[in-house]
DNA sequence: AAACTGACTTCTC
DNA sequence: GGAGAAGCCAGTT
């Protein structure tokens, strides 16, 4: 077993930790996984685990608010109906990450 | 080990 | 603002 989390397993970890109401682009989940830039990475380990129960990656949304991905239920349409349900703020068919990104408290 | 892929990001037209 | 191309990183084959 190896002690060092692959840079999935980080970005599990992390998405698990976005708070309801909250979302997370995918740039933002690599820099805090310590890989910036690797955002493309970070959007296959969502798709490996589209619905797995540990990683609400719903809340994980592209750099400019856009939901992209998504292989679950109607897809695109059915990620943004939840993030509506628990509060995120929308503008159109993107999210309005000046009042809905997530930001790590200490 | 090399090549290909992909739920990204940014630049340019 | 929409469409296209290049660069980027980790995982898979």
């Amino acid at each position: 077993m190896s002690s060092q989390k692959s840079f999935r397993d980080k970005i599990y970890d992390l998405t698990k930790q976005i708070p309801r109401g909250k979302v997370a682009t995918y740039g933002q989940l690599a820099q805090l996984a310590g890989s910036p830039g690797a955002a493309r990475a970070v959007g296959m380990c969502m798709k490996i685990n589209p619905n797995a129960p540990i990683v609400p990656c719903h809340r994980v949304v592209a750099a400019n608010g856009k939901l992209t991905g998504y292989s679950a239920g109607e897809g695109i349409k059915t990620k943004r109906k939840l993030l509506v349900k628990e509060g995120v703020s929308f503008l159109k068919d993107k999210v309005d990450l000046e009042k809905s990104q997530w930001i790590i408290s200490l």
